[in-house]
DNA sequence: TTGAAAGCGATACCAG
DNA sequence: CTGGTATCGCTTTCAA
């Protein structure tokens, strides 16, 4: 196995010092006709730029990341994988690394990805209040999906329609005639903008509905306990309907109910917060709301590639929820 | 922001050398008291190495890759994800890359990673029997699971014992009273041992079983086609079980099942040849094959971290399969 | 337009 | 046990 050629070498071939060469290659300097002869050595060598000696040289890696707070979540899982392909779809080279649902830990792996010289980084935070992001956005372009991050203006966002999506949910379960709403929402705050609590009630009341929140601990942490209390807040307060609002959680509901012998959608409607591929076979039906995957995906990446590419600064895109409906019960609360 | 701060500086603190610094934090060298000077001066002014001038100077990246074939496969996607949580876990940098179903960038991709000096890969290929497997593994510890890599006896793998899974299913089958089985398999041929075809038209005349094979394309590449050869394929054999050999086709059995009319499983049973997260959930009840997926997991990445650290040879673990029963007709045939 | 030379931040060989 | 010193392969001033 005979050594990779390097940059001496293409400037032996043509004669030209590695300078030279390097710059040629980058198209920065030389007469077209440097440059072609240039190109064609190198071709002919099968040169390729050493990645890792670039990077110590000037700092760039040359490679994106996708930093994701946990992959247990499948949707978190399908949307960082998405991430990923976008990115090599584009010709750029992407690593993935996951937090596992360690706030310390992605901390960690944010210093991780600053030493091995992340050009850019695309984040689905865990703690968007964490105040370090703005450190690292001030030093790398970096795009938020799902939240803005509370302390930093530096980094770009695109972010869900949260208010509108509440809403969406609302209208269409009160339109149904449900009265009484269990919402789950996560135990640690995790908008930086209204909380969503506020937004829910509000939604609520403007429909005359009542609201009962159960705050569950993140997704994959105990995949027991959260369905037990599910199912015993159903049977107390008389809820017919259960809106999901932490990801991930409309399945362990899907599961409790089974449990508990609720028929779904007969009994009881279930709404999810996000749209997993598996939605659409899931129980007899489970209807979701949806941000749209590709279009998040693709805004999210461009931005970030515009960011490296044009040095445009730092913006917010905000992604509108479309509502799924898969089965909801219509049966008015009286009927119960 | 004040630089970081260099193995020169720590060098400087301590009056050594940077060589003897190097040595005795890497605990080469050194004598005792030595290397505990050294490690406070580092500790003090917060030295860290620096990941990619290492990775110049000794051609080490201190990274380990996992490459999977298609992420749009939700088995393959949690798999992989896994992968990288399970490196994590293990204090190991681990990046994640992912040819999208297209095996030029699945080459691409080991050249990337070869480029990047990762020093060990965990992969999920898509195609077992390139050629080009052994040059890499020859040169970088690597793991491959699911499927032996044909022409790499240099490289470790975690194998699915198919044929005892094929036997679980069609024993399964057999035994609720089916007589006509509808099996479908990916187009490509994708085990280098013996192939599935043969495996389970014996295990299926081992039973008394008639076996009706359907080749369909890889999971994601044209979603509606293969529904509809799949329906057709049922109406016209009359099979009263389809087994889903290809990753990721279980749920689009049941799809074009729902859209036929069919009811799953009162009059078809489906087997998938995995076992996805969300199958517990999915429509009535998804008979699957499980690949304890934990167990896979740490027996990759137990085998590729002593290959890394004690350079022990390749060597093979073959994972038994378990089936999980989740709803299947004994219908027998004489009843439709 | 081109090139010589100084880094970038470590590691590893080889003397002392 | 230590410590010069030559790499590793490329980028980038700064002169020519």
């Amino acid at each position: 196995m005979t050594k990779r050629p390097t940059l001496q070498d293409v400037a032996d071939a043509v004669g030209l010092s590695p300078a030279t060469v390097s710059y040629a290659l980058r198209g920065q300097r030389g007469s077209a006709e440097t440059r072609a002869r240039v190109q064609a050595a190198a071709e002919a060598l099968g040169y390729q730029v050493d990645p890792i000696a670039r990077a110590l040289a000037n700092g760039r890696s040359g490679t994106l990341a996708v930093l994701c707070g946990s992959t247990r979540d499948t949707w978190h899982r399908a949307l960082a994988t998405d991430l990923v392909r976008a990115l090599i779809a584009r010709d750029r080279r992407a690593l993935l690394t996951d937090a596992d649902g360690d706030a310390d830990r992605e901390r960690a792996l944010l210093d991780l990805l600053a030493e091995q010289r992340a050009d850019g980084l695309l984040v689905a935070a865990l703690d968007p209040f964490a105040p370090h992001w703005e450190e690292v956005a001030r030093s790398t372009p970096l795009v938020a999906i799902g939240d803005r991050l509370a302390e930093a203006p530096s980094a770009s966002a695109v972010v869900f329609d949260n208010a509108a999506g509440f809403a969406l949910v609302v209208d269409h379960l009160a339109a149904l005639g449900h009265r009484r709403l269990l919402v789950l929402l996560p135990e640690r705050p995790s908008t930086p903008d209204r909380p969503a609590e506020t937004s829910v009630r509000e939604a609520a009341r403007a429909r005359g509905l009542t609201v009962e929140l159960l705050r569950v601990p993140p997704a994959g942490a105990d995949p027991d306990a959260p369905i037990e209390r599910v199912a015993a807040a159903l049977v107390r307060t008389g809820a017919t309907a259960v809106f999901c609002l932490s990801d991930g959680y409309a399945f362990d509901v899907l599961r409790a109910a089974r449990r508990s012998g609720l028929r779904v959608p007969d009994d009881l409607s279930v709404v999810g917060f996000e749209d997993v591929e598996e939605a659409d076979l899931v129980g007899p039906g489970l209807t979701t709301v949806s941000w749209d995957h590709e279009q998040v995906v693709e805004t999210a990446v461009t931005m970030l590639l515009d960011a490296l590419d044009h040095h445009t600064g730092p913006s917010v895109a905000v992604i509108a929820p479309r509502l799924v409906v898969r089965g909801t019960t219509s049966r008015p609360p009286a009927a119960r």
